[in-house]
DNA sequence: CTGCATCCACTTTGATACTG
DNA sequence: CAGTATCAAAGTGGATGCAG
């Protein structure tokens, strides 16, 4: 297996060698939220050529970011991860997602939404300086999307799925056939087209603390 | 020019189809530094070929991201700059070049350095937190390599060629047949095989300010 | 079922040559 | 200087096959 390089000797350079490739960090979004099996990875990144995947896998694995587990005793079979290095790629990831999403515009016919997506995008939305010393959790709901954000004092502890004890429940009442994107669950945050369940004042502080920058 | 996408509504998909494609994060990564021409950018991207070049500065600029001038009356010519949105990417380049730091091993044969690399490089090495209320100014010089860094009350501003008027000057004595990286400068900085003038002091500085952490 | 491997049409890249 | 033109090789997308 002969990698393509730049020819250069820049980290930026070597990043995109290990992780440039096409869907090679869309695997790795995915699997910053949760590991994940190969099915589930195919599911959530549609359009992904099963031959692709396979091939993306083994490089990512080759260059030490992902880390391919065989499941044990219950539920066995085979659960792809990151590595500490996979990990680390984080705020790269989220610096993406941020400028990313700055330059989104209104969602084509035939793009679709996913969980992790919606929570990379939530995380990138993160503005730590507004979070300060705040302590509260939040699960957010819409259509059939489920992810939750818990602060400790200003630290951020985010995932899918419910909050175990969530201070405030936001479900995003979002138009049947609109997607569920996290821009999507803000302004409807915004516009009052929520339900909420617990503190409702708390509403406002998730709205602080995560903000997406205007696009220009 | 039809554009494949990833069919997902979300900023990592969205800025991975404006700017993921091969060799664009590079141009990008050398219009951080300074515009450039046509043949500028070829030279600094050994291996690019040319159409691909052409190409991709055609979609960084359908993208927004960057921007073709005619340039006026006494050095006529054309020059690529970076548009607002496309010095947005900044942080972003900058992440995943400290990650990929972090990932590079010896330099291979055949490998090349270019200023816009090094520059970039330390820039991703910057620690703000260790500039606070820093002020001063250094040149640094490696081979042919030359460019400078100027810390204004811990605010950073760098870029190719000599400092006005350096604090202290840094020629990095690196041997004749290797690369001169950013990181092989701070190697020989930490091992005293440098030339200094100026405010020597300084050396200690600079090592605080820009450093590389190790790779695991 | 999951976790791929194989096959094939199509597109992109890399290398080189050439032009206004 | 600033690209276009050409063409082989590699990579991608889509469909299908198949073992555990």
């Amino acid at each position: 297996m002969k990698r393509r390089d730049f020819g250069q000797y820049c980290g930026i350079a070597r990043a995109l060698e290990l992780v440039g490739e096409r869907w090679a960090l869309l695997i790795v979004r995915d699997l910053l939220v949760r590991p994940r099996r190969y099915t589930d990875l195919q599911s959530g990144l549609p359009g992904i050529p099963t031959n692709v995947l396979s091939t993306r896998l083994k490089e990512l694995e080759q260059a030490g970011v992902v880390e391919r587990r065989v499941a044990p005793a219950p539920q066995r079979g085979v659960v792809y991860a990151l590595t500490p290095v996979g990990q680390d790629l984080e705020p790269a990831v989220l610096a993406l997602g941020r400028w990313g999403s700055a330059q989104l515009g209104e969602p084509q016919p035939g793009d679709h939404v996913s969980v992790e997506g919606v929570t990379l995008n939530m995380r990138a939305a993160f503005q730590p300086g507004q979070a300060e010393g705040v302590t509260a959790s939040w699960e957010i709901r819409a259509h059939d999307i489920v992810l939750h954000a818990v602060l400790t004092d200003g630290k951020l502890e985010s995932g899918v799925g419910p909050a175990p004890e969530p201070d405030l429940v936001i479900t995003a009442k979002i138009d049947e056939d609109a997607l569920p994107s996290f821009r999507a669950i803000v302004t409807a945050a915004k516009s009052g087209l929520v339900e909420l369940t617990g503190r409702k004042k708390l509403l406002d502080t998730f709205l602080r603390v995560f903000t997406t920058p205007r696009p220009a």
